[in-house]
DNA sequence: GATGAATGAGTATTCATTCAT
DNA sequence: GATGAATGAATACTCATTCAT
């Protein structure tokens, strides 16, 4: 977890843990209440500080905001990125242990709460939004690039577009994270178990990749690069 | 398009076409701010009617955002709903055509508007949640779980679960859509047109649940339609 | 009296007296407390209206102070300002009465609350502090220039630059005003009546200007143009 | 100069030049900010101390102001105030001696902030205009009195009150001083030296304070000295 | 019906003051 | 003594809601 301090110099000194617990009580509170419901009251309160106190560590809610969006993806991002590519095995075996590791996370209360912010709110802050895509989306994206193509060569996969895959295994995991944490959609999942619900995505994923019946040995063609 | 008063009794009669200016502007302003950044008097300036005439058809800001969802889902499913059962074609044929027609209303600005209000604040609206459940997302599956069983049944597709293949493609759809609206994430699809993602994601589809390698063969058509 | 809508039409079309009512009490307010010191809830409620209606008439407290010293020197300005030259009389009775229309002005409780934020205050508001100058200051001194010159010209005065002769009356006046209402320096005046100040003070500038005894017609030098 | 604890016994031992680095500092804040308008932070900060620092030596925010007042007043008296009569040349001579001393600290950027935080803000502390009132004006007039005596006994001066001439040059020099520090009022004198400022307004008093006509001769010397 | 002036509870933010270290 | 983190009362400003016209 990326200490406070680290992102922007004109936050004061932190004499312990003020900023860590005012990170999290405002996590619990936006979570609750998204951006603008927020009461910097409430947050002060459950952070058991006063209010000025939050002013001492952070210019304002909107930055309030943007750190503990920053902060709960930096750690989502530490717990996550490993190097797959080191490891022993099929790339199938690996595409479906970081996609674990990665429906794991995803099952976390927390992410779903800034899943929620993300989506709903970002849009209003394009450096934090640029933060997000090249930080989570696009590492996540590469390292499934990488590990799709050692598949498609090895004959493994068929010869898919690792972007295109990529992105479909993406849009299924966002989705179903989505709609565990969403009130309007749950009851669909209600009869299904987490680890159903992965096993049958990643069923699903490793058929639509399969490789061809006729052909065990792919050609490299010039799209996958 | 189902009208106001039918949900509501308390709200008074439509007296020409006040109702529905006042829906159209908030669902701009609701699009562009949110429901706790939307302001009234941006509504009724953009309505051209007094702050005062908006409490003459809605009880409150609340019920004013509710009918706004309510009113853009209903006027979406009026578009979307027809009854694919009756036609005639493949199973694949008549999943393709479904799904087209879903895929070109979510393209929508406005069905993208409302979809990020729905995730971002629906939480706060269990009726809503609910109404949204059985209405859109229900009925949606629903046609397609008796589009994919009788694929199963004529052997165009294996013999997978209906629930679980709708679930899957529902996902991809949603995610791609959800992305297109979210600057955080537009990147990822920016080199991509829209016809394209569409096919990408209907060829992962039917591979997916395509009918097992010794079973009999089903008819491919060109996928460029 | 200039009304309120007349300087910017951003502000709404005033009702009624809103306007008045609430420039009458900020008046009284930021007079006792000054700028920083006059709270808005105070002004609302000794206008005995909310404190949202003054942000209907005006968009903030500066505003609001702004145009309440706007206005009072606008009242003051349309009091006091009359043609003097077209008047009969020698220059002296001519200077003397319009000295006596401002010190009644002068006296005046009003006045001298606009004084004293005038002095405090101004400097932190460049645009306000032009206006001053050009529409109180400036002409006052260039009336007094032009019955000065006359004076000159008649030999009822030495041959004294008009500019010097406006800065020196104006000088005692401005001092003597702002005295009366400062309680450090009010023991100096407590002995000497309104009228008495007034006179000492014209006499000690008749004194001043009389012409030299040995010229009675003066010749017209550069410097008076 | 004199020193801070000899006015109030609460205050602590001055431990170095503590408290006059924050008086310093404050002396530019409170000019600059006004007294509502001046952050301790700011002074603490000029200072080189820390805000907590400022109440070893200062029960508050007021009472800082006031000793600062009080300081900057008190080492005007000390700059400026000698003993008159003792010295040799005419009335006229002394008179001129003294106004210049006055008005070269009057000339003082300092002098002129306290000046308009004197006008703006003292008549909120009432023991303070007593001081500013006996120890700053009543010393001066008492002086210039003796002085005006003495010429008129001398028949240096007509037959004038002397504290009607004590009070109008005053005014002159006081009116002067403000408008040099008031950007309202620049202007007028911009065109004007502050050297031709002095001669005028001395000139302008003794003409008026000259002895009329039928009495003796007084020397008019070199008005530009 | 329609208006828009009026309301006042609600909230972010500031800053003088305190006090544990 | 000195610090500066912490406090929380104070206050400008907002905006959903009401209601007289």
């Amino acid at each position: 977890m990326v200490s406070v301090e680290s992102h922007c110099p004109k936050w004061r000194r932190l004499p312990e843990e003020r900023p860590q617990q005012i990170l999290v009580a405002a996590f619990e509170v936006f979570g609750e209440k998204g951006l603008a419901g927020a009461r910097l009251d409430d947050i002060a309160k459950r952070a058991g500080v006063s209010k000025g106190t939050i002013y001492l560590y952070f210019p304002n809610k909107e930055a309030l905001f943007k750190e503990m969006i920053r902060q709960t993806v930096v750690a989502h991002l530490e717990r996550t990125e490993r190097d797959y590519e080191g490891k022993r095995g099929t790339a199938a075996e690996q595409v479906r242990e970081y996609m674990r590791d990665w429906w794991n996370v995803a099952r976390t209360p927390a992410y779903q709460v800034v899943l929620r912010l993300v989506i709903g709110e970002l849009h209003r802050f394009p450096e934090l939004a640029e933060f997000y895509w090249q930080e989570v989306i696009l590492r996540k994206q590469q390292l499934l690039h990488r590990l799709m193509r050692r598949g498609v060569e090895s004959g493994e996969f068929r010869d898919i577009d690792p972007a295109v895959a990529g992105r479909m295994i993406g849009s299924m995991f966002a989705a179903h994270t989505v709609w565990a944490c969403s009130s309007a959609v749950a009851p669909m999942l209600a009869a299904t178990s987490d680890a159903e619900q992965f096993d049958q995505i990643m069923d699903f994923f490793f058929r639509a990749v399969a490789p061809d019946r006729s052909a065990r040995r792919v050609r490299h063609r010039a799209r996958c690069q």
